[in-house]
RNA sequence: GCUCUGGUGGUGUAGUCCGGCCAAUCAUAUCACCCUCUCACGGUGAUGACCAGGGUUCGAAUCCCUGCCGGAGCACCA
């Protein structure tokens, strides 16, 4: 290849990669890493793609690393999923990312205990029995409570109670010493363990009783993994602030912060949340995480998404602080480009009526890719009658162009060929339609977002094979899911 | 209430730091037309935005002020 076609194609690569504005300070630092650290207490919905879009795009760029570190330090009220760390990994995968390393907080819990007992040495946390409402009063009115000059040895020892699981819940936290007066109330003496009853559903974890907050947990955690750049949303904006308290006490510098707004996805009923999604599938009105009409990375995949087409849309949304609303269609757009070339072209037809056939040829042979007449053409046999959609059934007398077939003119429940030359459609006088036979055809259930739909499609399509993403001509792109009992199933992904 | 933070076409985004090249970029969307034995793909064109009002300036999307609207945090959730 000449050099110059060369530095063509890697200019166009480059501008592929401006998508992403450049990381704060990435040259600072001998290298950029990141990480995703999902709360594993389900797959993913959409929304969750743009972590691994985000990260694993600017590890290309930056020629860095990331890690995923499940933050599954709340056994209670965001019990952790045994399923869902690997479905995240494996929605990761699909996305077409591949993590450096992969950690478990709740592997880590000494670790936090040790940084939790230097802190304590450093008078920097003290051991607390308010209430939450108690503390939260004095705090709001910038007043200490009594536990916060304990020294430390109390602080000490009560810490390993807490460790030794001495306490049930709500009876004791230990709390990081900032600063009680702080302007802004939200980090003032925030929480760093507390006490938790239920046992982690982890069987290597179920011992533990005390468990770090997100803020101690994380904090701790982005240091000793060596990340460089926390990338997170907008309701962790505090957290930063927060965790400098903790950097401060030990000495280490904080890592680059971006923070990005909420992601919105317009097109579905569901809300995309997950645990609205779990109970929608626990209450039997999902069939599970990849229905079509749950909001999921599942679900997209079963249609026949790529995840690059997601990514890609993802990577358009930017990293702005504002609230977003991600399109469909831009995800859609893009799973066109990618598969538009490859799929195979089929007739289906919906709530067919049947009609006989006079004249013409046996069947009809339209091309199995329009742009690639190499790939051979199928055969739509019409002699046993058709069937076509209501829409397209012509008024009695006028003429209509099968596709692949030829001109069909109708008299009562028959259409009799014609011998229109295909001049009659190029004039615009015909339209072309889709068609089916009305014997030998192959049932399918096509499922939507809206619900099935079931029709016919031609003999050939029992060539698709599983898992290939093929479009029904006139209607739109799907992707063959397999068989079910003597009807064929697809996911449908879009026009 | 206190503290953060944001507002460019229907949607997303570039430009905002360092005011003029911005009568505002690109994509998507929608609508036309061309191509076509698909309403796909491709091509051409059109539609459509700087939250509002003041101020500074020769000049403001960009700087300042006020207002309006939005989002987030103030959890023993992440």
């Amino acid at each position: 290849m000449a050099p110059e076609e060369l530095a063509a194609i890697e200019a166009e690569d480059e501008g592929d990669d401006r998508t992403l504005p450049d990381l704060p300070n990435a040259d600072d630092y001998e290298e950029v890493r990141m990480r995703a650290a999902p709360n594993p207490n389900g797959p993913w919905h959409i929304g969750h793609a743009r972590m691994p879009a985000v990260i694993g795009t600017y590890k290309e760029i930056y020629d860095g690393s990331f890690v995923v570190r499940f933050d599954d330090t709340d056994p209670e009220t965001k019990r952790p999923d045994l399923d869902a760390y690997d479905a995240i990994l494996e929605d990761i995968d699909y996305l077409g990312f591949e993590p450096d390393e992969v950690i478990r907080a709740s592997d880590r819990v000494e670790t936090y205990y040790d940084h939790a007992r230097e802190v304590i040495e450093m008078g920097g946390a003290y051991t607390c029995s308010c209430s939450g409402e108690a503390f939260s009063e004095l705090k709001n009115d910038g007043e200490p409570c009594p536990h916060r000059d304990k020294d430390a040895e109390t602080t000490r020892e009560e810490f390993e109670a807490m460790v030794d699981g001495e306490y049930a819940s709500g009876e004791m936290v230990l709390r990081v010493k900032t600063d009680i007066e702080h302007k802004n109330p939200a980090l003032r003496d925030w929480v760093a363990f507390r006490m938790i009853d239920t046992p982690h559903p982890r069987e290597e974890a179920s011992d533990y009783r005390c468990w770090p907050m997100l803020d101690f947990q994380s904090g701790v955690d982005d240091h000793l993994t060596g990340v460089t750049h926390i990338i997170r949303g907008i309701d962790l904006q505090d957290s930063a602030k927060r965790q400098r308290f903790l950097y401060d006490y030990f000495g280490w510098e904080y890592p680059e912060v971006v923070h990005w707004g909420h992601v919105q996805v317009d097109a579905y009923d569901v809300k995309m949340s997950t645990s609205t999604i779990k109970a929608k599938i626990d209450a039997g009105e999902l069939d599970g995480w990849d229905d079509p009409r749950a909001p999921t990375i599942k679900s997209l995949r079963r249609r026949g998404i790529r995840g690059s087409a997601i990514v890609d849309a993802m990577l358009e949304l930017g990293t702005s602080t504002s609230d977003v609303d991600l399109s469909m269609t831009a995800i859609y757009s893009n799973n066109r480009d990618i598969v538009d070339d490859e799929a195979a072209r089929y007739f289906l037809v919906r709530e067919g009526e049947r009609f006989a056939v006079e004249g013409g040829p046996e069947a009809g042979h339209p091309a199995i890719h329009p742009d690639h007449e190499d790939r051979g053409d199928r055969t739509v046999p019409a002699a046993d009658g058709v069937v076509v959609e209501p829409d397209d059934v012509p008024a009695e007398g006028e003429r209509v162009w099968l596709k692949g077939f030829g001109c069909v003119r109708r008299e009562g429940d028959s259409l009799v060929h014609t011998d229109d030359s295909i001049e009659a459609v190029r004039s615009g006088d015909v339209d072309v339609i889709h068609w089916a036979p009305a014997e030998d055809n192959v049932s399918v259930r096509m499922r939507t977002m809206e619900g099935d739909v079931t029709g016919v499609a031609e003999p050939d399509f029992a060539d698709a094979d599983a898992d290939e993403v093929v479009q029904f001509e006139r209607l739109g792109f799907v992707r063959v899911d397999g068989q079910n009992g003597d009807e064929s199933v697809v996911y449908w992904a879009h026009k």
